[in-house]
DNA sequence: ATTTGTACCACATATAATTCGGTAAATTCT
DNA sequence: AGAATTTACCGAATTATATGTGGTACAAAT
């Protein structure tokens, strides 16, 4: 288990971090004038930063009405029980449903949200009924589809 | 404007997109192995990919936890009223504030669902006090705090 | 059947990433 | 404070990767 404790990083791993969340496709060259400094010691922080899980991943951000992904929603979902069994039963049915793009434990009004991505309302209904309420743990469902998304931003507010 | 209209990829595209999804920073030379083509209409077929608008863009994540940042929401916001120029003068505000990283237009409960990020409680709270709630179209706020994330997949279902 | 276009490969070249040796600055230890 | 040690940096050489080119086979259209 990763326990995520706070790394140290200064002023320029925190640019470097800022550029890299906007742009991962930015040249090591381009990186390192940005900031300031050779391309050499320019990697060497990249590959630390990657190093030590404050870099976890790189990914494509696709379009998804170009790929024929028109409805998204956010779920809350409550269920029947608070126990760690129902929540990890729960979540391996969850962690099988390439629809389900995320799954947050909550505070507040329902005990889940999830955020779904599907092809039209047809698909979304069908997915709902038929592998989500299905789950047995799955109490109640309340969903609020997305009409539009007026930011979705990658890039993560590094405190100073 | 970009409208979005669905573009055609085949399903050699549909494997790059999901390999780059998951791995933006795989090598164009083991991309073509995995998709069984040779590193040029590999490298030409991700480029078409590119100018096309089916991928976006490529971002670094990081691991909110080791760079501080220690509380996630989302947060249901009611408007005062549902007119194109409230909405405008609400996402103006809500643009300029980096904590709040995703922002979606929604039907049920709330107008606006909003994804927040910040360093703790405190700072949470400070954030939605001195500068949410003081943007006047803002009716009501409801917090929900995320208490763990089971699932942030990157990866999105692209259809047959 | 011929033409036209598309997608592909192998190979050559250009660009970029990575490694290395050495130096200066900062930090630790006595 | 001064010596020893570590850390971060640079420039240049090397290696790996991306990119461009010419030619070929296949598919679709005329």
């Amino acid at each position: 288990m990763d326990n995520s404790i706070k790394v140290k990083f200064d002023k320029i791993d925190r640019k470097i971090l800022e550029i890299l969340q906007a742009n991962a496709k930015i040249t090591n060259a381009q990186l390192s004038k940005d900031i300031g400094l050779s391309p050499a010691p320019t990697l060497e922080r990249v590959k630390k930063l990657e190093q030590s899980g404050i870099i976890k991943s790189y990914h494509a951000k696709l379009d998804p009405e170009k790929i024929g992904l028109g409805v998204s929603t956010f779920v809350l979902v409550g269920l029947i029980g608070h126990n760690k069994a129902n929540i990890d039963a729960f979540m391996k049915e969850i962690d099988q449903i390439p629809e389900v793009i995320e799954c947050h434990h909550i505070t507040g009004t329902g005990d889940f949200i999830l955020k779904i991505i599907s092809k039209d309302i047809n698909s979304y209904q069908k997915l709902m009924l038929e592998q989500v309420s299905e789950i047995k743990e799955v109490d109640s469902m309340q969903s609020m589809v997305i009409l539009s998304t007026f930011k979705d931003s990658k890039v993560l507010p590094i405190p100073a």
